[in-house]
DNA sequence: CAAATTTAAATAGGAGTCCTAATAATAAAG
DNA sequence: CTTTATTATTAGGACTCCTATTTAAATTTG
C-alpha cells in the first residue's frame, strides 16, 4: 500500500483514461488523412472492414455490432457510403429481408489511397523498441480478449481464438508460437488482431490456448534449461 | 527475420488498428453511461476537462486542440453544453477576444453521475493484473510524450514532465519514483497522465528526466547489488 | 500614431453521425 | 395460419465536424 493509491483514480481507469486519449490522436490523425479523399474517419473504418471481410456481403447487424452503433446509425453510413458510389446493397439468396454490403472497386481503391498516408499514431508506436510493441500488442489482445468474453466486443478474428494456433510449441524465444495454417514459427509481435484466415474454436479449447499462451510467457520471462 | 513480417502488416500498424479496436468499444461504452443522462462522450469529454483545469476559465483554441478538433466544432460542443447549463462563458478580463469557458455547479454534479457509471472498459483493464497494468500505463506514457514531441498532441501534464518529479530515487523495486509535491515515494502504476499539480519544466530537464526514467526500467529488470 | 497583420472566436452552410421509436417485410414457431 | 421474432429502413431530432468567411480586438510595423 501507498498514500498514492488514495490520492489518484483508480489504475484501471487511468488507463481507460491515457487510452481515450491516444485515441483522440488517433481519430484527429484519421480526421486529415481521409478528409482530402472526401470520407471521415467512420467510412474508412467501414470500408476497412468490407474490404477483410467482403465474402458474400456483410450483414448491416453485423456492421453496427463492428462499429459499436446501433443499426440506423449503420444504415446511414452505408448510405453515405452508397451516394459516393463506394459500397453497394445486394438482396441476401437465403433471406428476403437481409441484405449484403459489398465494397467497391472504387472503394478498395480509394481505401487504398487512405491507406498510403502516413499516421501520427503509427510513427509514435514505431518510436516504441520491438520489445516494448510486441508487449503492447500482447497486452491489447488480453484487453479485446477479456471485452469479447464480457460481450462488449463483437469476437475478433484473432490468433489466440484460432484452430491453427499453437502458442509456444518452439523453443525459440523469439519465435515460440506455431500457425498450422502457414505452417511457420512465430512470435508476440505477429500476433493478429484481424486474421483473414481465422478459423474459431470451440470455447473449451479456446479457454485452454489460452491459459497455454497467458502462462507461457511468464515462465518464458525467467529462461528455462532444456 | 521470419516469414510473419513479410505476411502481415507492420506491427506499428497492427497496434494503432488495435488501439482502434479497443477505442471504439470506449466510445460505444461512454454513449451508453451518458446517454442516460442526456449526454453524449463528447460532451463528457469537455466537461471533464474543464472540471480538471476550471482556474479562470478555459479558452476555446485550448478545449479545441484537447478534443482534437477545430475551433467551430469546439465551440459547437460548448454551445450545447451551455443550452444545457452545464457550462458558461465569460469574456477573458485581460483579452476582449477570448472567452473563458466554466463548468457550472449542475456541470459537476452530472459528471460526477456519470462518472459512478461502471465502464467495460475499466472492467478490461482490472482483468489484466497490477504488473501488466503498470506496464501498459507506462507505454502508454511513453506514447503520449512520443506524440507530444511529435507536435501530434496537446501538451498533457505527465509526471514525466514534470518538476517535482524523481524518477529511480528509491531502491525500493515496487516505490521507486519521488514526488517532491507530496514527499512520497510512488510505483510505475501511480504515474499520471493529467496531473492537477503539475509544473512544467525546461525541454533540457525534461530530456533528462525521461532518460533517467526510461532508462532506470532496464536496469531495474537484471536487479541491481547494493 | 495609423495602417496592416495577426489572433480569438463566432457565423454560415453543409455533410454526416448517432440516438430512440415506429414501420415494413420476411421468417420461424406454435 | 396466426403470433412472434428478426432484418433493416424510415422518421425526427440533436449534435459533431468540417471549410470558408466574418467580426472584433490586439499586435506589429512604417
Amino acid at each position: 500500500m501507498n498514500e498514492f493509491d488514495t490520492l489518484s483514480s483508480p489504475l484501471p481507469d487511468r488507463l481507460r483514461d491515457g487510452l481515450e486519449r491516444v485515441a483522440a490522436v488517433l481519430r484527429a490523425d484519421q480526421w486529415s488523412s481521409s478528409n482530402a479523399l472526401g470520407l471521415n474517419p467512420t467510412q474508412v473504418h467501414v470500408l476497412a472492414f468490407l474490404a477483410g471481410r467482403d465474402a458474400g456481403g456483410i450483414r448491416v447487424k453485423k456492421l453496427a455490432a463492428h462499429l459499436g452503433v446501433s443499426p440506423p446509425s449503420a444504415t446511414d453510413s452505408i448510405a453515405a457510403l452508397g451516394r459516393k458510389g463506394l459500397v453497394h446493397k445486394a438482396v441476401d439468396a437465403g433471406d428476403a429481408r437481409a441484405v449484403g454490403v459489398h465494397i467497391t472497386p472504387e472503394g478498395r481503391a480509394i481505401l487504398q489511397a487512405v491507406g498510403l498516408a502516413s499516421s501520427a499514431t503509427s510513427a509514435a508506436f514505431a518510436t516504441l523498441d520491438v520489445a516494448e510493441q510486441a508487449v503492447f500488442l500482447r497486452l491489447l489482445i488480453k484487453l479485446v480478449r477479456s471485452l469479447q468474453i464480457a460481450g462488449a466486443m463483437p469476437v475478433q478474428r484473432l490468433c489466440v481464438t484460432c484452430q491453427r494456433f499453437r502458442p509456444y510449441l518452439h523453443d525459440d524465444a523469439l519465435n515460440p508460437h506455431h500457425c498450422a495454417f502457414v505452417n511457420a514459427a512465430f512470435g508476440d509481435r505477429h500476433l493478429r488482431l484481424d486474421c483473414g484466415e481465422h478459423e474459431p474454436t470451440d470455447p473449451a479449447t479456446q479457454a485452454a490456448t489460452w491459459t497455454a499462451f497467458d502462462t507461457g510467457s511468464a515462465t518464458l520471462r525467467a529462461p528455462q534449461p532444456h
